[in-house]
DNA sequence: TTTGATTTTGAGCGACTGTTCAAGTTAAAA
DNA sequence: TTTTAACTTGAACAGTCGCTCAAAATCAAA
């Protein structure tokens, strides 16, 4: 009995979360979203309920790259700090022309749902704490692998970083010569090994 | 012969743009400004021509309020960095809960107008631009004033100020104990001296 | 007081928005 | 092959968008 579905997915909500993250929530239109993820109306919202729930998926999913990513450059570099050292530039300067956006999706959910009683914001906002605290178990690491001293915590490890990581995306956003880019992170990873 | 505008140019301009910083330029519709500005469609066309004219106008008024704020820390300050310190705590301590939005209106044009030939996208370049030169000859004073070793530029140490500035107001964008923005931003100028 | 250029008003235009749903299509089960 | 539940389609809805413009209101000059 039925028939099956016939989209993917996992490869809609991609997608769907390249747009998003390019143009943001409120001006990508449902129909940018028919035309990019090839599907009609009344399949999308028998799959995803209503944009909002699209994006909510799309978020997620973005959530879930960003750590597997930083999980790939750990896994092929001998330590947690030359990871996201690693994960940084990559970010920075390698994917910066292929990326929808020098800023992280995050960010921009976050400051584009201020209403403080919107359902999308308080989601950016437990995807940020959750990431945090991701970022923490990777410092916790560092610092007990003696990498980093144990003068700050892993906490505000993790806090220095993403003032770093998130001050550098907003100034590299606008063009730049990329030649300042990289003395500029070495910068941030020289800051850190003397906090 | 003739009538008399009944508005008040720059503070209709003043009212405009705190709300095109708290929602943004896309969500901020033209019922949205009429009723907030306390104008009429016809009145507002002629007076800006369009929605991205007023949007325009909001956007350069505040960069001279920046400036301007500064300014005014400078002047009761002893030193340039204390007056800049003076002015980091009162946008991210002090004025956080008045103010449209935790994150700078240019940063967040800047990732609004992704689009590479918009208009509005090549205005806020222009003020990010101008903003930039503007902390230079700043810090090119701090570093006269022997403020500041002259290890770095007075560019290098605008390029760190906003990279420090962007990245904490991001951070304290999410809703957090103040306590913990006093010691990052007492982290901020402790780093800054030791460059 | 009359004149007439200027400003203000607000109904309304065409385009676009997120969303719905009846009709059509599909394929596994009978 | 027939049945039938699941899935897809796309026309269409009610609402909102940025914006226009004829008409009303305003006030300095004549």
């Amino acid at each position: 009995m039925a028939n099956k579905v016939k989209f993917e997915r996992e490869n809609v909500i991609r997608v769907a979360s390249q747009l998003f993250w390019e143009k943001g929530f409120i001006a990508t239109s449902t129909r940018d979203l028919q035309e990019a993820i090839n599907m009609r109306p009344g399949s999308i919202y028998a799959a995803f309920g209503s944009k909002e729930g699209l994006y909510s998926e799309s978020l997620k999913d973005y959530t879930v790259q960003m750590k597997s990513q930083i999980d790939g450059f750990l896994a092929s570099s001998d330590t947690v700090v030359g990871g996201l050292r690693a994960f940084v530039e990559n970010v920075i300067i390698k994917t910066k022309d292929c990326s929808p956006s020098a800023i992280c999706m995050l960010v921009k959910a976050n400051s584009e749902f201020a209403e403080k009683d919107a359902s999308l914001y308080e989601l950016s906002l437990d995807l940020s704490a959750k990431f945090e605290a991701y970022l923490t178990t990777l410092f916790a690491q560092a610092i007990k692998n003696n990498e980093l001293s144990s003068n700050l915590t892993a906490l505000e490890y993790a806090q220095f970083f993403q003032v770093q990581f998130t001050g550098l995306r907003g100034y590299f956003n606008r063009p730049r010569v990329e030649q300042l880019a990289q003395p500029m992170i070495n910068q941030m990873f020289a800051l850190i090994k003397k906090l």
